[in-house]
DNA sequence: CGGGGTTTTGAGTGATTTCAAGCGCAGTGG
DNA sequence: CCACTGCGCTTGAAATCACTCAAAACCCCG
């Protein structure tokens, strides 16, 4: 019931941002929330059952898609953060024996197909794009980072993208993540990820406090680690329409 | 000249084994051939200008697809198999600032274009899963395993992709790969990469030298380090079958 | 005012990097 | 035929980074 109510604001801000949507497309979205679906936290996504080549959008709370090792070790390969899409496990992600977890309550449902060459499915090609280069981000940072260089940049992944979907307040954003989490998500230890944490805030890096991480400078951190630009698909109408070039 | 004369048969091992080609797309292949071009080693590869969104099949030659740091760091994100696709530098990979370098000479060919639902389109797209596959592999390696254990993974890996192209003899294969590409893939030192394989011949479980790489016991190692089923795409009919189905 | 889960601290160990030098072999030119 | 060179591989020793185990402090929720 109370999913219904759910607002469509970051699914719409992030899909409109990265690609011109009509009229009838974003009414769309908004009316394909009826069929929202909803899991607790804490449980694994079974998506089988509903295959829909557009995967899911994500209406609200993070998700992770991780692998798990014999032994127990555990490596997050990606976050979903609300606005995003998640992938379809019959996909790719069934043989490459990956699940998703909900980390909180999540809210989410089919996304609406897309004719071909429309905006929406523009979108959903920058979006897969965006994943892609998430994924090379994550094996450069656990391939050839140390650990402040892997929290600094996974924080400000997260921000960039909390940002595209508007989710962020200015150079800090609300997380539910735990210390455990992230650091699965990072390749390191709980108690490292805890006392590196300390160093980059004596650094004067970041500041991670109940919840709530903000980064000093985004822009010089970025630079310094090596990221493209800060958002590929920034806040002017030019550089939309750039990235939608480039992808279509 | 001499690329013209040179046999599809990896190529078209690995994509009729992906999925049921059919006659007249095997003969494309095939003529798709004398389209070839070539790049010596050690070469940054540029197809910007001939954007193909099928990418190019890779005839001949090992090619990286890797990411440099800023202070000159470098992570090779994936390895570029004969036989494989090229992916196009002017989709996803353009913003997610990385390039592909050329370890070997390379020959390749632009991707026949592949009508929808085709035996062909399937095959691509079953690729395009195994690359993903192979990236959540390359993040689980990378954030979760020590040493000794990422060097048997990732010789895995290549065993099987190459035992799928049919370039493989039994446990062992032919690499140009150098220790120093090696360990710019699994994020380590050469010097410790080095040693790590000594300790790795000691314990048996690979042998390294002169250009050829033998695993003492696939299957085992496959098990151990919680590798999904060897080879997702075997020799049975039955399996290309289930696969495909799983991709469609 | 407890739990239970998360974060923080400490001390000791192990894994990986760094720097620096030596080795081996194939190609090259005298 | 023999230096000589370049490149890749190997080795050593010391420093750094990250992990382990274990316990204490914290904090939110009931």
């Amino acid at each position: 019931m109370r999913s219904f109510r759910l607002s469509t604001q970051a699914l719409t801000n992030r899909l409109s941002r990265l690609a011109d949507l009509s009229a009838p497309e974003l009414r769309s979205l908004h009316e394909a929330r009826t069929r929202a679906d909803s899991v607790p936290a804490r449980t694994e996504l079974q998506l089988d059952g509903k295959a829909n080549k557009c995967g899911n959008l994500l209406l609200s709370g993070w998700a992770a898609h991780l692998r798990m090792l014999p032994d127990g070790r555990r490596q997050i390969v990606a976050f979903i953060l609300p606005g995003e899409t998640i992938p379809d496990l019959a996909d790719a992600l069934a043989f490459a024996s990956t699940s998703i977890l909900a980390i909180t309550d999540l809210t989410f449902f089919p996304a609406p197909p897309a004719a071909e060459g429309s905006g929406l499915a523009h979108a959903y090609a920058a979006s897969r794009a965006l994943v892609l280069a998430q994924l090379f981000d994550n094996v450069t940072r656990l391939g050839r980072m140390n650990a402040q260089e892997r929290i600094c940049d996974l924080c400000l992944e997260l921000l960039e993208r909390l940002q595209l979907s508007g989710l962020a307040e200015g150079n800090s954003f609300a997380t539910p993540l735990t210390q455990e989490l992230f650091a699965d998500a990072v390749g390191l230890t709980p108690v490292h990820l805890n006392r590196s944490l300390q160093a980059c805030r004596r650094q004067g890096e970041l500041l991670w406090r109940s919840g709530h991480i903000t980064l000093h400078s985004p822009a010089d951190l970025a630079r310094q680690l090596g990221r493209r630009k800060p958002h590929p698909f920034a806040d002017t109408a030019d550089e939309m329409r750039l990235a939608e070039a480039r992808i279509a």
